[in-house]
DNA sequence: CACCATCACTTCACTAGTAAAATACTTGTG
DNA sequence: CACAAGTATTTTACTAGTGAAGTGATGGTG
């Protein structure tokens, strides 16, 4: 049933060699995903840079268009699991390109708002089309099992993750 | 049975109201493996950090203390999903560093080879197994099926990402 | 209402990563 | 064996991202 055994697979078999001692199980979620990513992301990289994008100027536009209100830079922070330092200055060049505009709250002027302009939403529309259709070619190679139950695992995964940077203690029940 | 959805599915909802006619399930598999590598390594980069090392310098020792023989700069930039020019860096300053060493290849003189020293391979013992040990600790959230469908349906997509860069022609056919 | 801890964001100085050019070696080919 | 083409790696010039310090606004508290 196996085919080629993926880099992971030969990982683990090396370390286990010296190392036997090791759980190294957790590598076969972990290091599938920051793998999968990796790949992931240098082929879809040159879709994007068709539109004249990378991606994260891509999740940037992309997160102010669907939001359909303006947004402010902290909370983009948190989108785009990046740095205070980073959203300034991708916000100031998505501006300085007419892609977006800042505006400041009327109500908390320490606080701005981020804005997607008509000519980003066009923009945004079409990169956003087209990524769509290059990550369907990507999970080609998937069924709809798999696809089902990577998704549900990982949303899961997500969700434990989201939260706190601290580790969930034993018993976390957050009742909905 | 659904508690707080996930970022994702909260996205994908947000761009059925804008464009309900695009087929933005992709998103489920490949949005989720962006995100939770993200926030991964936000979460592994403490740890590796205690240990002087950053995720790059952490895979580029774990790839040469696994390997058990000298690995060529070439396989580096495969394995690392990175440019020629990273790897040269980074062995760079690892070796200012005294955890590996550079040898020329005698046969072809182009090549080089990479090995790990002593003192590389105790750092990179120690600091491997205190990553594994935060790795199952952001794991808990898991079960063992979730864990082994997440495993699976990643192996499966890193194999059929990991040959060609070329997107696959529309009749794949690939018989199992 | 002056004070000060906190917040939201930006600026600054620096590190890491990239693409493209450069370097150094190898491998046919006539 | 000279030479063109190809390979493996490094260097160069540049862009993107970060942590820490800085700026300006808010909101208790006495």
């Amino acid at each position: 049933m196996r085919r080629t055994p993926d880099i992971i697979s030969a990982a683990r078999g090396q370390w286990k060699e010296i190392h036997p001692e090791l759980d190294t199980s957790s590598m076969e979620i972990i290091g599938r995903v920051f793998r999968t990513a990796a790949l992931l992301r240098q082929r879809l990289d040159t879709v994007l840079g068709d539109e004249g994008l990378n991606r994260a100027e891509f999740d940037l536009l992309s997160a102010l268009r669907r939001s359909g209100e303006p947004v402010t830079p902290g909370r983009l922070n948190g989108l785009m699991v990046a740095s205070g330092a980073a959203t300034t200055k991708r916000v100031q060049q998505l501006a300085e390109r007419g892609l977006l505009e800042r505006v400041r709250d009327q109500h908390d002027r320490r606080s701005a708002r981020v804005r997607i302009t008509d000519h980003g939403a066009e923009l945004i529309d079409r990169a956003f089309a087209r990524n769509l259709e290059a990550e369907r070619e990507l999970l080609a190679g998937m069924n709809a099992k798999q696809r089902e139950a990577v998704s549900g695992g990982l949303a899961e995964l997500l969700r434990s993750l989201e939260g706190p940077p601290a580790p969930a203690p034993p018993a976390p029940s957050q009742p909905d």
